[in-house]
DNA sequence: CTGAAAGCGCTAACAA
DNA sequence: TTGTTAGCGCTTTCAG
């Protein structure tokens, strides 16, 4: 247990020695000559007196306080933000820095944004992790530029910033040739409304996968709605009341095919014996819990988070550099999750 | 937007002053004369060098570091962790402080808690937050007493440290006065099988709740299960297959909740019509999504961390006293929410 | 009304 | 092989 009372000072007056030995054999420093008998000597002795070293005073001196800025978008609301952190947090860790959170809201004003930076940065962490919710384009705070930054699960509409981001397109085609596979010549989408990446990708992911598997990709199809479980459940009503109904759907999240579930269910349709069902987020308290157990695609966050972290790091100890990754996005994968709303179609 | 190169002297330099003036005036020292002019002076000149003071040296030069320690227990498998996480942060900034965050498993070992805790004392936190993921007893690491420090969601086996927890009983008492209030006389209990202090208190409140409405309270029926959708399923079976089957169910949680909702709708029983349903969490991505809505008791997680934040920052401050407060935990409501799954049992 | 200087705990030249 | 010392950027006592 340190004690917080106990300096370096009172380590090297127990054990006779100066200051400077007793720091180089605390920090083994390489070039530094100390005998075994003095080095034993000091360890336990610092060991006896819980000595712990003051990060400040080390941060101070050395110009590097280990420790990392993370600034999140609505840390609680998603439970995405969640393995964001948790991601980033074992990645740092592992490298000997800890992370210092701010929760910002979606909505922050540009100036509120800055402040969150600005407090960081007089914290002086090394660097900068920008977190948001979802996938997005975002304006990064002006002062973001002050230590090394990486965005995640976001792009700066400069582009100039570092980032990583899920490929929603590549998911797109996981789900979709999950449904293939089974079997399914008849998919359906439904898809979010927003004006966001992911509905754009994952659309665009569904068509072209659909056209390479030689099914008319441009004619399938899509009905939009919010992205929530209401909305799923009524593009899902539309879309299944459409002559030569679909036997597979392919949904924008877990809520939406929530929602889907819920039409089938009133439709008489069984999942998956009549309706094969696959969706996106792997939102866990969801996907596993309806029943059938949804076949969903995962988003990343984990890794985002551990990704960013680690290049974030790499940056700050010179051994990459971030100015080269910024020219594009690095994009992670979205695996497929599998449960059991997926089947053969009826015959 | 701050300069990480420019530091109070440059400022003094560039003002024509000391450096003493400029923390003077930076600081709003009260027993400082300046004049206006000079204050003025220091304070156009500091913003146009775009001084930003450096938290490091101020920190070891007042032994205030102005940050507040956030041990949690598996951030990113529960929403409740970011709630908390989220009341802590608010409740932080409010008065100025920061939070480090350090994720732990669960099951860590007590040595790698001592060794979170540590870190956090080597950055010379002014005090720690440790969570937990739901509501237990720990045994706090040794090295906790370091600094002041307050339990969230959780009290210390010894007893001997401040904690904020759930009126789990108090919930449960509200859970069940809404089906009275609803009419309801046959009420059944799915209750969860872990040895926690929810499962035994929310129990409590369930039969106590019962009998002070002149109900039989302890011979109310009551089936218990692994807190989760399928227990929740299986429970239900069971319950609902009683003769003189209730007509409304308090759930331990949201999930066990779901499951009874399944096994209502296999019995065909409509809800609310045939049967009224409360559950407990407040877990939104599962209540509010459900068919219809589910009423249900929030636990108190924002609450919990802005209320162990706001009290530690007054021990830190001197202006509470936490071993007065240890000798107790702090218990803190359980609302309803009240959504659509409760209305009179049928005739 | 303002400034000089000590010192928070540590690291790293440099000296011995 | 080990010790002396300057200084990281700031606050604060004490002296003008």
């Amino acid at each position: 247990m340190s004690n917080k009372n106990v300096g370096i000072k009172d380590v090297a007056f127990a054990a006779g020695v100066s200051v400077t030995t007793v720091s180089h054999v605390l920090n083994d420093v390489s070039y530094a000559r100390i005998s075994p008998e003095t080095r034993d000597k000091v360890k336990s002795v610092a060991e006896q007196l819980g000595y712990g070293p003051n990060r400040l005073a080390q941060a101070l001196r050395t110009q590097r306080t280990g420790m990392l800025g993370l600034v999140s978008e609505d840390i609680a609301t998603t439970p995405h933000a969640g393995r964001i952190i948790l991601g980033a947090d074992e990645a740092a860790r592992a490298r000997g820095y800890n992370l210092m959170i701010i929760n910002t809201s979606g909505n922050a004003s540009p100036e509120s944004r800055e402040a969150d930076v600005e407090a960081l940065l007089e914290r002086r962490v090394d660097g900068i992790l920008y977190a948001t919710m979802y996938h997005r384009h975002i304006q990064v705070p002006s002062n973001l530029g002050g230590v090394p930054a990486v965005l995640v699960d976001a792009v700066s509409t400069g582009g100039s910033v570092t980032a990583v981001v899920p490929d929603e397109e590549g998911g797109a085609r996981a789900a979709v040739g999950c449904l293939l596979a089974a079997g399914h010549t008849r998919i359906g989408f439904l898809n979010n409304t927003d004006d966001v990446p992911a509905t754009r990708d994952r659309l665009r992911g569904f068509r072209a996968t659909l056209t390479e598997a030689g099914l008319d990709g441009g004619a399938a199809p899509v009905e939009s709605e919010p992205s929530e479980v209401q909305g799923g459940y009524e593009a899902a009503r539309r879309i299944l009341a459409r002559p030569g109904r679909p036997t597979g759907l392919f949904c924008y999240n877990d809520r939406m095919a929530m929602g889907a579930y819920r039409a089938a269910a009133e439709l008489g349709l069984s999942i998956p014996g009549d309706l094969s069902v696959v969706g996106f987020d792997d939102q866990e308290l969801i996907a596993a819990n309806l029943h059938p157990g949804l076949t969903t695609v995962a988003l990343p966050h984990y890794e985002m988070g551990a990704w960013a972290t680690q290049n974030l790091i790499d940056a700050i100890e010179g051994k990459a550099d971030l100015g080269l990754m910024a020219l594009r996005p690095t994009v992670l994968d979205c695996p497929v999750v599998v449960r059991d709303s997926v089947a053969a179609p009826p015959l």
